[in-house]
DNA sequence: TCGACGACGAGACGATACGTCTCGTACTGA
DNA sequence: TCAGTACGAGACGTATCGTCTCGTCGTCGA
């Protein structure tokens, strides 16, 4: 029942430099591996520390839940996949981001097609949505996915419209975390809770309805 | 390990005539009331049976799963809140549904308005939230949730954005069904991902930006 | 009027998974 | 060299799972 630096003997906090970084990437495939197979409301810490060859006390030791092990595990896997991207395009693109052609409408098409391709990658799809459902139920987890996951996307898009908006391509006035809702979002929700399908006719279709708004002009 | 009619002595079906009303209301109430109370983990269905006051067996007999028994319990209380609230306003409003003054701005502002406030009730937010949650991570169960709960909504916000259309207040070559989601999309997300504050003026601000877009006109 | 049928409340049952704990081992820093 | 601690392994008691088996009760057809 008593958790961590409660009543009693204080329980001392594991040195971190004494981890074993060979259970840590272990446990991060275990977890992946698992969700991806049975989904993760069958995952089991149980089930992580046996595929893993680990004890459940070193899972316990260093994590507080099944989502905090996935929410790591997930960070990891997105770290390597950006590093191996970043490094492929190493020195052609100066920064990585959403590109800047000065076609606004165009660059916004591109990447959304891209993230849409992205979301049917059946290696992202289960951990993604486990992270999701998990962090709409469990508001410390869910702001915790977003801050170190999702805003960080977010920002680029942010970013870019900021440019657009020096360019005179977008109104001065207009707050861009809130316009890179108007096409991020619908396709957002239309994946994580199945409301339609998704394809890159209906991204190019919200890029056109968002920068020109649907009333007649 | 043997469901309904597989193999062997085929599991007679239940007889739905002879069912209890009184074991269906109380399984509703407190499957809401766990979920509201202890959160939707923690709820299960012994704690569900117990405070009904029913045996295990009755629910296991009806619905096939802990969500399952959320979904038709909050179904249900969807309808008896639109129930009284078509009773409420009886004859003096025509049919129920989004208002049509003629100022489409207006009239998205002021249901999203209060979109915004019913999101914040606390009787409403947890079991939404937990089916919203579960539809992430199960298929079935979220395409029931969408098709039963949120698509009718969603198809109030596309009749009206119709008869925008027909009053030239909207392109003719709008998809409504689209257009709908510039504005219902991102409340939706900043709620359910706590990806940032919902707020009246938020929800004004999308919608004169889904209404003229955000470059310059 | 009465007997069978089946849903009901209650709870026993074996199977997991939980989170804590206690071993013996191995590495590491003083 | 030796104390300290993370480690793999797994035993432990508790909780919930989904199935099952009771005895009770209400309803429908003979």
């Amino acid at each position: 029942m008593a958790r961590n630096q409660s009543a009693g003997r204080p329980v001392p906090a594991p040195d971190a430099t004494r981890r074993s970084e060979r259970s840590r990437r272990a446990i991060y495939d275990a977890a992946l591996a698992l969700v991806a197979e049975v989904g993760y409301p069958k995952t089991t810490i149980e089930g992580i520390a046996a595929r893993a060859g680990v004890g459940k006390q070193t899972i316990y030791r260093w994590w507080s839940s099944k989502a905090d092990v996935l929410l790591e595990a997930f960070l990891d896997l997105s770290e390597q996949a950006a590093e191996t991207a970043r490094r492929a395009q190493a020195d052609d693109r100066p920064a990585y981001g959403i590109p800047d052609t000065g076609d606004l409408a165009a660059d916004l098409k591109a990447v959304l097609r891209a993230t849409v391709d992205e979301l049917r990658d059946p290696a992202f799809e289960a951990p993604s949505r486990a992270l999701a459902a998990e962090g709409v139920v469990n508001e410390e987890l869910g702001r915790a996915f977003v801050a170190r996951l999702l805003e960080p996307q977010l920002q680029l898009y942010a970013d870019r419209l900021r440019a657009a908006q020096e360019a005179g391509d977008v109104r001065a006035d207009v707050d861009p975390r809130i316009a890179l809702e108007l096409f991020v979002s619908p396709l957002a929700q239309r994946w994580l809770q199945y409301t339609a399908p998704i394809s890159h006719e209906y991204t190019d279709t919200l890029v056109d309805y968002a920068l020109h708004g649907i009333t007649p002009r």
